[in-house]
RNA sequence: GGGCCUGUAGCUCAGCUAGGUAGAGCAAUCGGCUCUUAACCGAUGGGUCAAGGGUUCGAAUCCCUUCAGGCCCGCCA
């Protein structure tokens, strides 16, 4: 392609890669191919690394053929030093004029920093100690165009970071590391529950009614039913629609979407486990919660202790389990849940300095006074457990307390990890909870557990008595990686279309 | 939705308090260097100071608006 029309593509030409498209005009004059179709590796950086080990000053007899991106060229005039960096790490490569010869020599002179390049060579170590691969022959795989971030630095700009993750990945090793991670941690978490019996599936993103959560929906329209369609905010019921099917123990991993605000515990769409299995009650998914977490984090990290932000976390089970209302009473709020009326809760709540209103169910109001004086402290992890009724509409009621629910959410590093119930099978009751819900929404709410009838109407088939729980994966994989930002863990985070 | 902060070369950052010719390092280009490693040495080029408006003889700098982003609060159970 002649240089005139490559440029024609950039039209914010910056010098830097005009030089490259000249270059590249220049290559391809030379009869070059810069975007072969393939190459056989043999091996990689990490393998090299590991395999010669003990490889001395002199040349290996074996040959190795790598590939990856030219990293950190150090030229000494007729010999040079880089880095090339694969999917597994990094390992310097030596080219030099007595190996390479005149034309090829001069033809790695040419090459740029981000380039991508194959190489055949023979391994030996510098006198400084670094195990080297000496270049017997190179070729251009994939010219590169544009000019990396600057070598040390790396990128350090936050939304470039977001929105060009790929430089993010291929400047920052952290980047690497907790993404790799973030695959193990989900894998995991898969091989742990399907062990256990739990069947993997999937049910509908596109839902008629959003439900199952109390947040704001996205809103599609389907063109050839000519309705609209909300994204799921929740895999909550359409799960149980399955164990009415007769599954006993289900479980999901897929995105759900909240229309709501953005910030460093939530994107707009995440990852949700949530998982349901027949015959069980809110104190076995306690159970099965912890040694869940637990077993990942030895399986992933090794470790049961972790850091996370400077605290010190133990993920051995059993977790602490302490009561909604105990919890309120260690922080001195002292609360009869059967006869406290709706006055004295929102007393409280206003000296505290929650964010309440006074028409809220006294039990909201309960569970605003919790967030505020609570939650931050629970380092965790923590289970808390019986939450006042009116928050739980899809939770049966407490066996022995009518004021309560039988549900929990455990905490760890005072962030909500997972949420989960005694799942509510009366249908009749379910119906009742969904109507106070909808009275919610005529007082203003925006955020209700909307009404499902096609749901309750599975109900009304019967759904054995369940225990079900969601986990949020991107702030367990947050925990286990120390990120201090739900976008650092989310490959792509919702950023704004505008172009930077 | 409220408060605070940030936006200067491809990247990392100075310069702004107190208005007076736009700076450095890396990267690039040219030259030198056959064991370097953030290689090194010499030279050169590179800017809509986020955008728009205002104040001023003069604005990267002061003021206003907008855009994008971060942190905290609210909301997201």
């Amino acid at each position: 392609m002649n240089l005139e029309e490559l440029k024609s593509f950039y039209p914010e030409l910056n010098p830097l890669i005009q030089a490259r498209l000249e270059k590249r005009v220049k290559m391809e004059g030379m009869g070059l191919r810069l975007y072969p179709y393939k190459f056989e590796k043999n091996t990689s950086a990490r393998e090299i690394q590991e395999r010669f080990a003990n490889q001395g000053h002199e040349l290996s007899d074996e040959v190795v053929r790598i590939a990856g991106r030219l990293m950190l060229v150090r030229e000494h005039g007729k010999a040079s030093f880089a880095h090339i960096k694969d999917g597994t790490g990094s390992i310097q490569v030596y080219a030099k004029l007595d190996n390479l010869g005149e034309a090829r020599y001069g033809l790695w002179k040419e090459l740029d920093v981000g380039d991508i390049i194959g190489i055949r060579g023979r391994v030996f170590r510098t006198k400084r100690g670094e195990l080297t691969v000496s270049i017997d022959e190179f070729e251009i795989l994939c010219k590169s165009l544009r000019p990396l971030p600057e070598k040390y630095h790396g990128i350090k700009d936050i939304e470039l970071r977001y929105r060009k993750r790929y430089l993010d990945l291929i400047m920052n090793p952290e980047a690497q590391r907790i993404f790799t991670l973030r695959s193990k941690i989900v894998s995991e978490i898969r091989r742990e529950l399907e062990g256990q019996g739990f069947l993997e599936v999937e049910t509908p993103v596109l839902q008629s009614v959003a439900s199952g959560a109390a947040a704001r929906p996205f809103i599609t329209h389907h063109n050839y039913l000519d309705q609209d369609f909300y994204l799921r905010i929740a895999h909550e019921l359409h799960l149980k629609r399955l164990i009415v099917g007769g599954f006993e123990k289900v479980f999901e991993i897929g995105k759900a979407f909240r229309n709501e605000d953005v910030d460093a515990q939530h994107n707009p769409e995440y990852t949700l486990l949530e998982l349901y299995w027949a015959y069980v009650d809110y104190n076995d998914i306690m159970g099965l919660t912890e040694n869940l977490v637990h077993k990942v984090a030895l399986n992933v990290l090794g470790k049961e202790v972790i850091e996370y932000q400077g605290k010190t976390i133990d993920l051995r089970p059993p977790w602490k389990r302490i009561s909604f209302l105990d919890a309120l009473k260690n922080e001195g709020i002292k609360i009869d849940v059967d006869k406290i009326t709706k006055e004295e809760a929102y007393k409280i709540g206003e000296s505290v300095g929650a964010e309440i209103k006074p028409d809220f169910p006294t039990g909201k109001i309960l569970v605003k006074i919790f967030e505020k004086v609570c939650e931050e402290k629970l380092t965790g992890p923590v289970h808390i457990y019986d939450y006042p009724v009116e928050v739980c509409p899809l939770t049966k009621p407490h066996r022995s307390n009518p004021g309560l629910a039988e549900r929990f959410e455990s905490y760890i590093a005072g962030m909500e990890v997972a949420n989960a119930y005694s799942e509510l099978n009366d249908p009749a009751y379910q119906r009742k909870m969904f109507m106070a819900q909808l009275e919610e929404r005529k007082r203003g709410e925006a955020e209700i557990y909307d009404y499902d009838e096609d749901f309750c109407e599975a109900l009304d088939y019967g759904m054995p008595p369940t225990g079900g729980l969601g986990i949020g994966i991107d702030r367990i994989v947050m925990i286990l990686t120390n990120a201090p930002s739900i976008k650092e863990v989310i490959l792509f985070p919702t950023v704004s279309a505008t172009q930077k």
